[in-house]
RNA sequence: GGGAGCGUGGUCUAGCUUGGUAUGAUUCUGCGUUUGGGACGCAGAGGUCGCGCGUUCAAAUCUCGCCGCUCCCA
């Protein structure tokens, strides 16, 4: 009885559809009336705040700005670096009306902003001296998902933040690349619980018009992989077709060197798939846009009286400390419901007052991620409420790594590579450098190169698919 | 690129084969009783049956077309 109202289907039994009704019935997102675009409700958009917040702290203390740019590209831009524009042409959505008019010009609704940015660097970089120029965009990109939407993952338009930055100086603008990817691993770990491996994508899986492009990958509980975010060294790519350039410290003009690097709302999709359970979502604490939920229970009138009191003051202390906190005074509800309710929606930690706890001065938590309660006594609940949220978090993420590392394996030959690949694993195995060996087993196996990590260096191994003297161990995984 | 399923009050759904007043649950509102793991009673509210053309005395139901959504496989 009832049932209905929570998720009804089990993680491990048909991930897809616990996906779906974990972001729905947990009110983060709904469907707009248009196929392939979410709305994102308050609990949802809090969480994306709280990653974005995070991220802003860390790029303006690393002398990144940030700007605007508008939503609408000339075609004429778009496709002034021809490989940039054939990758993402396919996906572009085009506006070639206003009102009834036909415009001269069709305008792209920007699938990614580099050709903008940098139509626009070119004119406000003259010198040395404007450089390195660090701009931070938050904005949304639309790139046409016909088939195969989720929302956060694979959606036609999306929320990210797109950084692009100018320097005078291969060193300095690889030096920015790797800055970023690690800024972006600090984040996603101290904040999402999420571990993740960082590395290089191969030459075919890395961004279009790139030189190269580092990437953060984590692995999901069906065994797909998930870009979580990259960093992108475009090298003088860009700047020569768009004449960003400068005049060094000896009057010569160069074309400058250029980085440019995203994490979007996939983050958020990440978090639900790695931290979920049958019962819904479970949100890592510093990212819940409520991390604790008190839970008042009562008898009688009296009990009433002397509990709503108690659970005002724990819910001002707690306010006090900066905890986000709500007291579900809800009275139409049993406390039963409201148990199922919250866990569904993924709220860190509980706290039920009830009569037999005031009795003995004392309060129970209960912990989402681990179903744990116990009794803690009021006198000094702040500082163990603040505590036990950190250790929700580290204990969050340190399950989440074990299972990824038990989750990767090491092989040598095609035939384990393929049993491991079925058995929904990351799997490291030696590759030579002939593009050809990559994409078969692409094709064949649908698994791709999804990191080289930098101890990745193998050359006295034989390539899975052709045996001739490997370069490199990389990890491979079907994607998302 | 290939395949499958679905569209009926806010939500889930019966009805469709064989055309005739649209079923039930949930939700919502009010009142009362309840409250330590998804409460109950009574009263009430809520529907262009995805859209359009057609067939018919009559279409949720039949024909045709369109639109949308979800899932699975490359």
């Amino acid at each position: 009885m009832g049932k209905e109202i929570g998720v009804t289907v089990k993680k491990s039994e048909d991930f897809s559809e616990w996906y779906t009704q974990t972001v729905i019935k947990s009110e983060l997102v709904d469907y707009a009336p248009v196929k392939g675009l979410i709305v994102l409700r308050p609990d949802g958009y809090s969480i994306w705040e709280s990653i974005k917040s995070s991220l802003d702290k860390k790029f303006a203390a690393t002398g990144h700005r940030n700007g605007f740019l508008p939503t609408l590209i000339p075609e004429s831009l778009l496709t002034k670096e021809k490989d940039h524009f054939a990758g993402f042409n396919p996906e572009v959505f085009w506006v070639t009306k206003s009102g009834e008019g036909e415009l001269g010009d069709r305008l792209a609704l920007r699938p990614t902003s580099e050709t903008l940015a940098y139509t626009l660097f070119s004119k406000w970089i003259r010198s040395w001296r404007d450089l390195p120029l660090k701009i931070n965009f938050w904005n949304t990109a639309l790139r046409a998902e016909i088939k195969a939407t989720k929302p956060f993952l694979r959606t036609s338009e999306f929320l990210w933040q797109e950084g692009h930055t100018v320097h005078t100086n291969s060193d300095e603008a690889q030096k920015e690349v790797i800055d970023i990817l690690e800024l972006y691993k600090e984040t996603v770990e101290e904040e999402l619980a999420i571990p993740v491996i960082t590395g290089k994508k191969s030459e075919k899986e890395k961004f279009v018009g790139a030189v190269y492009t580092f990437t953060m990958e984590s692995l999901m509980p069906d065994g797909k992989a998930l870009q979580m975010g990259t960093s992108h060294f475009l090298g003088q790519n860009f700047s020569k077709p768009f004449e960003v350039k400068f005049a060094d410290k000896e009057n010569v003009e160069s074309y400058a060197w250029q980085t440019s690097w995203g994490v979007s709302w996939r983050l958020i999709g990440g978090m639900i798939m790695v931290h979920g359970d049958d019962k819904g979502l479970v949100l890592p604490p510093r990212v819940a846009p409520i991390q604790v939920v008190v839970i008042p229970i009562y008898y009688s009138d009296e009990d009433k009286e002397k509990i709503e009191k108690v659970s005002k003051e724990i819910e001002e202390k707690l306010k006090n400390a900066e905890i986000r906190v709500q007291v579900d005074n809800r009275e139409e509800l049993k406390p039963g419901f409201k148990f199922n309710e919250w866990e569904m929606k993924g709220i860190p930690l509980r706290i039920e007052i009830g009569p037999k706890d005031l009795e003995k001065n004392q309060v129970t938590f209960a912990r989402r991620h681990n179903r744990q309660k116990d009794d803690q006594t009021i006198t000094g609940l702040v500082e163990r409420v603040v505590s036990e949220l950190d250790k929700i978090h580290n204990d969050m993420f340190s399950d989440a790594k074990k299972i990824l590392e038990d989750r990767t394996s090491e092989v040598n030959t095609y035939d384990e590579f393929k049993s491991e690949l079925e058995k929904g694993r990351l799997i490291k195995a030696p590759i030579c450098d002939n593009p050809k060996c990559e994409e078969e087993i692409k094709e064949e196996t649908s698994a791709d190169v999804r990191v080289i990590t930098s101890d990745s260096e193998d050359t006295s191994s034989k390539c899975i698919k052709c045996s001739d003297q490997s370069t490199s161990r990389p990890l491979f995984a079907r994607g998302y």
